[in-house]
Formats: structure tokens, sequence, C-alpha cells
DNA sequence: TTTGCATATAATTATATGCTTATGTAATAA
DNA sequence: TTATTACATAAGCATATAATTATATGCAAA
């Protein structure tokens, strides 16, 4: 709060987060706007409490919101979060998210998983 | 060299190497000037050899250069690599190192460890 | 209330990571 | 040459990480 610079041992343990490539996409995914989990669920190649495990991770460093609506949980970046200003200057030098995530990514309007 | 923009995958094994606190404040260190290997066994708390590997993994993906001189060695960050504007990015912000770093890296002349 | 769906948690396992000590190598000094 | 200094590499070990399967929880529909 009192200072917008991070200092290097919180730095070290939110890019160990970011470090991983299900989870770094994860956060680019989420960049624009919230995702379900299903969504989730559908793009990568691993079991849901894996996925589930990720955004836990990622949920307890405080860089996400969690949301519960009814059966469905959503995520999504955190803006207040003492990390933003960092996670925002990473995502900058990302090429977009390609191929499967494009149809996702460019979805701004919401999730279109049913829910 | 095509893209200035960094694919998921590569970001994500850079961010994991940077995801390390010892990895992390070298970097901070090397922003401005290179600095000698001895200069990092004077500050951190671990051995040698530890410090070496860690050295060597950010060599390995190409994020740092490296110079014999004489017996020491010098490294320094690579701005060609591709990963540069992403640590550049990530440099910025972070607070300044302080304590004992604030010596080194406040001293932009040079290595004053004898070499 | 029972069933089903969406997600979380627990337990386990395989692999990765970061450290240590021991040893190797290359350059300089005696 | 031999010794010393600066650093790298190898081997081994303890802990961390990321996945899996099995099970639990919470909500909603029937």
């Amino acid at each position: 709060m009192s200072d917008k610079f991070i200092k290097t041992d919180k730095a070290a343990q939110i890019l160990k987060l970011l470090g991983d490539k299900t989870r770094l996409m994860m956060i680019q995914l989420m960049r624009h706007r919230e995702c379900c989990v299903c969504e989730f669920q559908e793009l990568f190649v691993m079991s849901q409490p894996a996925i589930s495990q990720h955004l836990r991770k990622l949920k307890d460093s405080g860089a996400l919101n969690e949301e519960k609506r009814g059966q469905w949980v959503f995520y999504s970046l955190n803006q207040s979060s003492e990390y933003f200003a960092l996670i925002e200057a990473i995502l900058g030098q990302l090429a977009k998210p390609n191929d499967a995530l494009q149809k996702i990514s460019s979805n701004t309007e919401g999730s279109d998983c049913g829910c």
C-alpha cells in the first residue's frame, strides 16, 4: 500500500507463480475479463483438480479475485493487488495467446461456457 | 528477433528463473553494470558453487553475458536477449535493493572487489 | 430428499529444484 | 614447476512442485 514498488522477496514469490506455463496462460486469459473455471477445463489438457490447484495458488497470493455465482466460480485479476502493476507490466511483453486460446481471449463479452 | 513479444512458454521459463530470490537479486544488481562473481559471493550467504549454479542457469537462458578477464568472470545483462525487455519491465516495478545491496547497487563505477 | 453438476480438498507419487561437499580447470604468482 | 586464486562441474541429498486418483462440499433441479 505504502509503496507501489515490490520488494525482491515478494517479487520472487509472484514470479515463481507466474513461472508456470499453465498459470501464466490463465493470467493472460483473465487479463481483460473474468473466467469461469469450466473455461480453463476446456482449454487445458489436465485434470480438474490440477486446474483448481493452480487457481488456488494464484488466489492465495492475492493476485486473483474469486466470485461464486450459483454453482460456478469465476476468477479475475485483482486490480487492488500489490502485484497488479507487475503482472500488467509482464503481460504487456507477451505475445497474444494463439489458436484455441484466441477464441476465448478475444471474447471479451464474457464466458460462453453455458454458465 | 522477428517479434518483440514473447510466447507464453518461453515467458514462463524465464519467469521461473526470475522466481528465485537469489537470482532475482543478482539480476537487480546487474541492472546498471556488470558484476564480478566474487561480488555475489560477498553478498549471498551460500556456497560458491551455489552462486555459480544460479549464474549458469541465467546464462544458459541467454539472459546474461559472460566475460572472462584474467582469473575473474564478469556477468552482465544481455541487452540483445529476447528477454531483455521483459526483464527491464519487471525490474521497473521493483523497489531498490536495500541495506548491504545498496552499497553495491549504487556503485555504478564498477566492482571494487579487488579484481 | 435424492440426484447430478461444478468445484475444492486430501493423499500420493514422480520429478524438479536448490543446496551441500568434493573435485576439476584455468589463470596468475612464486 | 608448484602453489594459489577464482570459478565451474559433479554427485548426492532434502525439500518443493505439479500431476494424478479418490473423496468431499455446495448448489440446483427433479
